[in-house]
DNA sequence: CCCATTCTGTGGAACGTTCCACAGTGCACC
DNA sequence: GGTGCACTGTGGAACGTTCCACAGAATGGG
């Protein structure tokens, strides 16, 4: 149970240490014979590196940690990806874990992870106040992602929320509707930015006097709630845009239980492109992110700081794009 | 950028390093003067102790690795919330990294995190050969999550996929199905006693002559592939055994394509309750399993072995529910 | 043939903790 | 009033690496 240290593998070869350590950092600049000698002696007694000694010494662990504010969401599992893909390549890993939905747990994942002294720190839909989360970037790099700020110290990757706004308001508009109602989702990550995205485009087409607002929020519940609300008021629209896939499923629940018909009486339109959107029985029209290039654009960032010495803060905007699928169409022609 | 150590800490408050550990250990041990001393001191400083370090000292760091062979099954991440959870109330934590769907990226993925030298890992869907595993094994406590093995060294905890295949036919039977289908998923994690608790449990009904299992996998396309060969076949049975959700859901498109009346014509049934299965539009009958108890059952597992010196393999086996929804109904009566 | 340079390799300090043996102080008890 | 014990606190060793200054051997140029 006990591990081999480099002190054995020295003594088993017949070397120093500080060869030893050499070889398994530089081979070249050791002589063939003794290289050959560590090597051997490493691998029968089976030496593996105790990374917890290295970064002890080195001042650097090489991991970047990640906090996840829910593990369930596809969207974040798919940004996760990109992240661990590129803090490979680039010789770092990545250390997950998750805030369970609550700024309180989220701020306990972070000081952990602070504790075991990771060199980065990129959060996926951060729960937090941008204020405490820059009291954590005075300590090591922070990169916000999927959430944009001005902040002097956080560097932010996400994509243009505004502009995904205005591309599903562009689409349904093209088709004819008018009347396109809102589902928000207050003030969570990349909300605010969406709902007055849907306002600007809506003025732009001179439909200043159709802006209305349902509050809702990320889930499938309060997506399900929201369309509720719009259904009971007196005045159905012909399309919704909702914050996110998970409310826009709400609301399809919402619109087949009232009997009415998708595209036909309600076009949807919801917001991330998540996997199961694109099943066939759901199918629904949304706009997209670049999802895994959002956490390789997350690891660069913090990579700038960390191997390169940037200082100023960086925030990375990536364009959207709409997905087109059926639950988006012509709104019926004349009274109904 | 520099952060404060110990000594630090020491020599602001004025007492030895010994001191300031005992205070952030066993705080109640020391007196009420100096631990207030030195916890204005850590406070000033923005003092946080170095988990490294004492890594180092202690020859543990209270870290258990999970290994996730996908990402993006919610399956998995449902698990990986009840790990973290229970790892957290014992006073570990849990460093989650992916495998990637590569026996070479997994083995890697072990590879780092026991050069990181967690205490304990816990497999979640590995690709990987026992035996390599079992390797690993000798080094600390490993948990195999949903696979099954009768291995000396390893522990594992996985739901009765036999029993819950049972339950799938026992169910299909009571409705009035005799020609029922198997998609079986060849080799893969569970799939093997998924298919023979399917010929097992027709047996037992008496319906050995109806067993037909058509090759398929644990995903969409797989299960699309292995419908449009039922279809096409020149029997189409009544009702259709999926090997998992992913695989139900490919079968449904399929059979949504042929125009096809779900459950009308044919009935399906899937297997692990993935939350999308629950969407009213899917509505997926499938065989549950207790997720987030899997996690929590792996952690206990290891801690068993990490604080209890248990040696002697244990293998946990939960049991699995059947989930009815709405693709599930007794099969049309006479001939068609 | 001597000196400078390159090539290999070495020993010790350092990283920031924990843990252990031990020291001093004060108090109760006989 | 001495003995023993509980209570607080201390200093040094240890954990397993990396890094640095340096040493000795080999090589090459003049």
């Amino acid at each position: 149970m006990k591990q081999p240290t480099i002190l054995d593998v020295a003594e088993k070869a017949g070397v120093s240490k500080s060869l030893v350590s050499l070889v398994m950092r530089e081979p070249e600049r050791v002589s063939e014979a003794s290289r050959a000698a560590v090597l051997e002696a490493a691998e029968a007694l089976g030496y593996r590196p105790n990374a917890v000694a290295r970064s002890l010494v080195q001042q650097r662990t090489r991991v970047i940690g990640v906090v996840v504010s829910d593990l369930h969401n596809p969207f974040f599992a798919d940004v996760a990806d990109g992240i661990e893909e590129a803090a490979f390549r680039r010789g770092y890993r990545a250390m997950i874990s998750s805030g369970f939905l609550d700024p309180k747990r989220e701020r306990g994942a972070i000081e952990t992870l602070l504790e075991l002294r990771v060199d980065g720190l990129i959060m996926l839909g951060s729960m937090m106040k941008v204020a405490n989360i820059e009291r954590v970037g005075a300590t090591v790099p922070v990169v916000l992602v999927g959430r944009h700020t001005r902040s002097k110290s956080l560097d932010s990757v996400g994509a243009d929320d505004s502009a995904g706004a205005r591309e599903a308001v562009d689409h349904l508009v093209a088709l004819g509707h008018a009347r396109i109602v809102h589902i928000h989702a207050g003030t969570a990550s990349g909300a605010p930015r969406r709902r007055s995205g849907y306002e600007k485009a809506m003025k732009r087409h001179g439909l200043a006097e159709h802006i209305r607002s349902v509050k809702g929020n990320f889930t499938e519940s309060g997506g399900r709630a929201a369309m509720n609300k719009i259904i009971e008021s007196d005045d159905l629209p012909t399309a919704v845009f909702a914050p996110n896939d998970f409310a826009a499923l709400g609301a399809m629940e919402a619109i087949d239980e009232a009997g009415l018909d998708i595209p036909g009486q309600i076009s949807l339109v919801g917001y991330d492109d998540l996997t199961l959107s694109g099943l066939p029985r759901i199918s629904l029209t949304t706009v997209g992110q670049p999802r895994e290039d959002l956490g390789r654009e997350a690891v660069h960032l913090a990579l700038e700081r960390l191997d390169e010495g940037r200082r100023t803060a960086r925030h990375v905007v990536v364009p959207p794009n709409l997905v087109v699928r059926s639950t988006t169409g012509p709104p019926r022609v004349g009274p109904s």
